[in-house]
DNA sequence: ATTATCTATAGATCTATAGATAATGC
DNA sequence: ATTATCTATAGATCTATAGATAATGC
């Protein structure tokens, strides 16, 4: 096998042990073993298990996918698309976790380690992904189409559920049915997109709103 | 120091490092030097490492937070009380992430490890919780207050938004500003349940609704 | 006497390396 | 000749135990 393929395989072989059993709980002996090589091998590619991590993360930073997902947001932004928008977060990230739940488990290890490059990784791509919404809200805000808030808050809000959904399906093992990715995505799109909209903006407001402050 | 509150302060030395770097990522001398004491001193109070660990889930099982969340709860649902329900939900979780983050990663990397007992935790306390919130939404839809759908995905939704904001704010260490738990609950509570009434339930339906079903 | 603790260490494993060997392409 | 690979092993850990010692309570 050309060391270009091997490295791959590798990669490929270490993402699954990596996001099954967590960084120390992968030994290179048994990445070594799934690949079907000897131990000394990885070295030979990786300098160190680490590396090898490391290799992983950088990798799928750059995958397809995310490049995707960033457009058809992007599009939607662009249109002040609430619906497609809030519909387009969901599905790609249903179809994230059900792509690749390994990497979806992995990253989550990372984040709980204190990883530098999976710090780094949500710096630079969660963050930035996260502040476009966070615009997007406010300037939705302005036009009095979403209601008034905490913007951060209300960007969160806008993938939240379908975050906590693919967790909970995929990577915590929780049966919630067979339903599509899209079918789900519909469906929580409506449930969020309700949450966030000025009162006016849907069925047009006219009895005042019965929300009781003291809740507690 | 006595034999209860040696194996108290072990409990507790643990807890914390399993939270920060898991169960792989933590040695027993690790523990022992965070506890002052000798290695020797773990394995008398508990068999093996395995052992510590799942005395800490147990113990945590059975505290008082947990019993008082589900009082609280009970209480909100036994009345129809949506408003108080949902701000509930929200606030004893956030409070529960503030008191205790580093249970609450530990709870994390139990639920990503394949650990038994995690599981075992998950179907004994999660589900039982869950379980009632979707017949809460079953009723409440019943009962018209509450818009049609899938009850476990609703379900999921009276949760999903205080979940994922304390995952994202206390586990991963994202800084959303210094509000405080109630405030945070406050603003949730109405994203969520706007989200989740009957077209009627709050402003008067009048307007058919725009869902577009093509968002692709 | 009993209880808590320590020192020392066994035995297993883990990452990483050195040096030898097989396979491939000129 | 070059490239990929293997065997063998060093050196550092890691969990867990055995046996000795200090501290406490009768």
């Amino acid at each position: 096998m050309t060391a270009a393929a091997r490295r791959e395989q590798l990669i490929d072989t270490a993402l699954h042990l990596f996001g099954v059993r967590g960084f120390e709980g992968t030994t290179t002996r048994a990445i070594a073993e799934a690949a079907g090589v000897s131990e000394a091998i990885i070295f030979r590619h990786f300098t160190t298990k680490q590396d090898l991590y490391d290799a992983i993360l950088r990798q799928k930073a750059e995958a397809d996918g995310l490049q995707q997902t960033r457009s058809a947001i992007t599009r939607c932004v662009e249109r002040d698309d609430d619906e497609g928008l809030v519909f387009q977060l969901a599905l790609k990230t249903l179809e994230a976790y059900r792509r690749d739940p390994d990497f979806q488990r992995l990253l989550f290890f990372a984040a709980l380690d204190r990883n530098e490059l999976a710090q780094a990784s949500h710096r630079t791509v969660g963050l930035p992904m996260f502040d476009v919404l966070r615009a997007y809200v406010v300037r939705r805000q302005a036009a009095g189409a979403f209601r008034a808030g905490d913007a951060r808050l209300m960007a969160l809000g806008l993938v939240a559920l379908p975050v906590y959904y693919a967790t909970v399906t995929r990577l915590f093992g929780i049966d919630l049915g067979r339903k599509s990715d899209r079918e789900v995505a519909k469906a929580v799109t409506a449930m969020i997109l309700d949450g966030l909209k000025a009162e006016g903006a849907r069925p047009p407001a006219s009895l005042p709103h019965g929300t009781d402050d003291d809740a507690e």
